[in-house]
RNA sequence: GCCAAGGUGGCAGAGUCUGGCCGAACGCGUCCGCCUGCAGAGCGGAUCAUCGCCGGUUCAAAUCCGGCCCUUGGCUCCA
């Protein structure tokens, strides 16, 4: 089964074909490190980590980049601003080890490289230069700008015409550009104190002199413009064609459009050959929002959810479309993630449990098995549909949960299959703790050991029949976060 | 104004490319039953959809074609 996916420049599903036959080069169109990021930014991450997941389950060789913007207007507004930085370089140092710290919170595969637009300038000085010699670029002022009606195809990917589009940069630009929809590659000067205004906390002293860093350039000092980079630092990392681009659907115009442009024109080749496009997260009912900031941080969904309800919730819903945020939406999330989780365990502990060979055989439980496999590769590889994807793990709980309720002797080696499935599918490809990581070291901590001592006590006040005081013990275990259950054979609990 | 993506049950959200298996998946919610001292979890069952509107094509349309309405994103930095 071959995967196929959803392409904007065409517009069309497409059979996906790398240029070299096992390697995939994937670029994912990074963060400006301007801001803590927030869970629209984690579902950009989620999905291109799913995706780098599912190419590598299926034995490609993903070469994965993905780039920081540490060289941006909004980071120079933050100069001084708390305990971030006197500089553009300090400012940006500081959000960027808080992007690197959620990355890893969020248990994402680590790309190959995290290219930063201040340690490629001179890579970029070279694509300007290039684009200028060919007659796609020109100077004026001191600044360089893209000459898009030297570029034929330009408005191919999003669909633009270049009579509709509007004045491209702000206004004192427009007189040192030819055509309004002309974009800057390279910019002279530090930051005009008037370009940062706008995003300056106006609790703050505002900034009165040119700010941020520059660069020496064959068209004096300045600073890059805002869309070479990604092209420059793909082609450095990977290759003048890339295999998929991946990006938030906000990006598309004029962000992806330019980098298209830019990079073909200098290359003669062509960019990327799948354009991948991530819908964007809303927040449910409007209602909460008082101000923009409405959104959770990634460090604080982290905190109040944990890692596998995040990832359950971005499992919930294809890439491509939209998606609602909500505490309703996390809240199903968790059920689905802990119904997954129970399943898991239970098929776990059965095993873990005895020594004993298989003693029944049961084959609607197998069936179920081969699948929930096959299932789950077939959305996985139309279009990465994880919500189908999802549904037939969900499936195999049911599956594994119903064979277990119905016997008293168990399909062992069925249950071992079930629980590969589970660490290969949920765990490896989903990114979701259920394998390894998650199965008990065997070592015993001193809080298993309190835990079991006050269960111990609670067992002897049920069978005395004080059960008030057992729900007592019970709800104080909940409080601690220690889920009590009690089953046919005996009382279990699980930490939360 | 232009470009793009959407409008499917109480919620959320697949399916639309490749028309029929969709009287619409998985799940959340609600209700009933089993289990249980109780609760939870689990299992079984039930509830809830004229698939935005109008027209067309077809033996057959959520899925194709045309028109309209609405929402969101972009056209200024933005995942």
């Amino acid at each position: 089964m071959t995967l196929s996916v959803t392409n904007t420049l065409t517009g069309e599903r497409e059979e996906f074909e790398p240029r070299n036959d096992d390697e995939v080069l994937l670029y994912v169109c990074g963060l400006t490190v301007s801001d803590d990021a927030h869970l629209g930014h984690a579902r950009l991450w989620a999905h291109a980590d799913v995706m780098h997941r599912w190419l590598a389950y299926e034995g490609y060789d993903v070469r994965h980049v993905e780039n920081f913007t540490d060289v941006n207007e909004k980071i120079v507004a933050r100069i001084g601003e708390d305990e971030y930085g006197d500089s553009e370089a300090d400012v940006a140092e500081h959000f960027t080890s808080h992007v690197i710290r959620d990355m890893r919170g969020l248990n994402l595969k680590r790309a190959e490289v995290y290219p930063r637009v201040s340690e490629h300038v001179p890579e970029i000085i070279d694509l300007v230069e290039t684009l200028v010699e060919r007659g796609y670029a020109y100077e004026s002022n001191g600044s360089v700008y893209f000459d898009v009606t030297s570029f034929d195809d330009y408005g191919k990917l999003s669909n633009q015409q270049l009579d509709e589009i509007e004045t491209q940069g702000p206004e004192e630009e427009r007189s040192e550009k030819r055509h309004p929809a002309d974009f800057a590659l390279w910019k002279a000067g530090a930051v005009d104190p008037a370009d940062v205004a706008e995003h300056r906390d106006p609790d703050l002293h505002p900034i009165e002199e040119p700010s941020g860093q520059t660069w020496e350039s064959p068209w004096g000092e300045g600073r890059p413009g805002w869309h070479v980079e990604c092209s420059a630092m793909s082609m450095t990392h990977l290759d003048d064609t890339l295999d998929i681009h991946v990006g938030g659907r906000d990006l598309v115009f004029p962000h992806h459009e330019n980098e298209v442009a830019q990079s073909e024109a200098a290359t003669g080749e062509q960019f990327a050959r799948y354009w991948l496009h991530v819908g964007l997260l809303q927040t449910a009912g409007d209602k909460m929002s008082s101000s923009l900031g409405n959104f959770l941080t990634v460090d604080q969904a982290l905190d109040q959810y944990g890692v596998d309800v995040v990832r359950t919730f971005y499992c919930s819903t294809a890439y491509r479309s939209e998606q609602t945020f909500g505490e309703r939406e996390m809240e199903e999330a968790r059920e689905r993630w802990e119904r997954l989780e129970r399943a898991y365990e239970t098929a776990v502990d059965i095993c873990d449990g005895t020594d004993a060979y298989a003693k029944v055989e049961d084959a609607q439980f197998r069936e179920a098995i081969a699948e929930t496999r096959a299932d789950f590769e077939a959305a996985m590889n139309d279009d990465f549909n994880v919500r189908e994807a999802m549904a037939a793990l969900l499936e195999l709980a049911t599956a594994t949960n119903r064979h277990v309720d119905d016997h008293d002797a168990y399909d062992y080696w069925a249950l071992r299959e079930a629980i590969e499935a589970f660490e290969d599918l949920g765990g490896e490809v989903f990114g979701l703790s259920l394998g390894d990581a998650a199965t008990d070291s065997g070592t015993v901590t001193l809080a298993e050991e309190l835990v079991e001592l006050v269960l111990d006590v609670r067992e002897a006040e049920r069978d005395a029949g004080n059960y008030e005081r057992a729900d007592e013990l019970r709800d104080d275990l909940a409080d601690l976060g220690v889920e009590v259950q009690d089953e046919d054979d005996g009382t279990t609990y699980r930490f939360e």
